[in-house]
DNA sequence: GTATAGTTTCAGTAATTACTGAAACTTCAG
DNA sequence: CTGAAGTTTCAGTAATTACTGAAACTATAC
């Protein structure tokens, strides 16, 4: 298969972007691919079109798969499997946002949580533990919003986001209300 | 200096986050060592606590400056130049998230902004447009709720996190407002 | 069973990225 | 200006990570 010049820059800028967004160039490239493939493609089409081996092609799909990123389909009377991106580009954007909370803020907060358990023997690390308390309520005060935002549905979400920084008088009307039920 | 074993454990993992947050792992490393520490570090101390080179910690620096993560000050009577961390937790926190957007988000925008300038010659370039328009269009509506949010008060946007997917609620409120005052 | 069309694994190697340490540079006091 | 105390740069090298391609494996049709 070959791509068009003008989409093979958007392919190479997912590469460029892949080892930035946690997977590799090539894992990048093949996802970009994907993307702007209206038909599912095989492991072979992605190994031609990007020039890469058919073994690399294969890890690549299983990174891409812990990702949660494609669905695999099939065709009748053809043993082959077809790559397609899994879900609406908002579905793609919520998993990478939230496997990458699972990969960098998860084991931070672990860690945070057994060095608090410890009881500080000196000044210094009384200090640090101070210091790791705020971090670890931060991030879970995010994790736990990020994933609240999750639950709710994409309209509300939406509202949400075109209110902008608009949120801070809803809020104010909030506290009114409430206020007047007292 | 020597570091506490049970702080050590902090700042080694503060290095393996490090690559993963977008630094390497001595720099993340170098971040955590000031963030447990009381006092500003020179670059002498950070180098013997962590056993990396003088060089190493030069670029380390330097790459925390551009991240905008560090602030240098300086004691009477001495030329040596003394590093900690800038600003509050909270603050470092907007400021990763800040400089990865613009080191992730941005780039993309671009060059999907430029991708779309360009007329579609076939059906797959016209398929492949329409998707890069989706992903084009939900990465502007976010970066730009992302720069809402971080000029909005912190005391405001703790409240609304910890409201959580209950801003549903709120925002049901203010259209029964609206409604009421057509 | 065997042949076939496909996928996966993995040892070896290539490419990339990070680190060292010595030399060059900067700044300041005397 | 000179020397001392510091910082930065960068060529060379070490460490890490990614990729290839051939062999092993799996599933299916006959």
């Amino acid at each position: 298969m070959i791509i068009a010049p003008k989409l093979e820059s958007f392919v190479m800028h997912c590469g460029e972007m892949g080892s930035r967004w946690g997977f590799n160039r090539t894992v990048g490239q093949m996802y970009g691919l994907m993307i702007i493939s209206e038909e599912p493609l095989t492991a072979v089409e992605i190994a031609e079109t990007l020039n890469i081996s058919r073994g690399n092609v294969s890890m690549g799909i299983k990174e891409l798969q812990s990702w949660r990123l494609i669905s695999i389909s099939h065709k009748p009377k053809d043993r082959k499997e077809y790559y397609a991106p899994a879900g609406s580009i908002w579905d793609m954007a919520i998993r990478v946002f939230e496997e990458r909370r699972k990969r960098e803020v998860d084991p931070t907060l672990s860690v945070l949580r057994d060095n608090l358990l410890d009881e500080p023997t000196n000044a210094k690390e009384t200090y640090a533990q101070q210091q790791m308390l705020e971090i670890h309520d931060l991030l879970e005060t995010v994790t736990q919003w990020a994933g609240e935002l999750q639950t709710m549905n994409p309209d509300n979400l939406n509202t949400l986001m075109k209110l902008g920084s608009g949120v801070s008088k809803v809020l104010d009307i909030k506290d009114k209300l409430l206020a007047n039920n007292k």
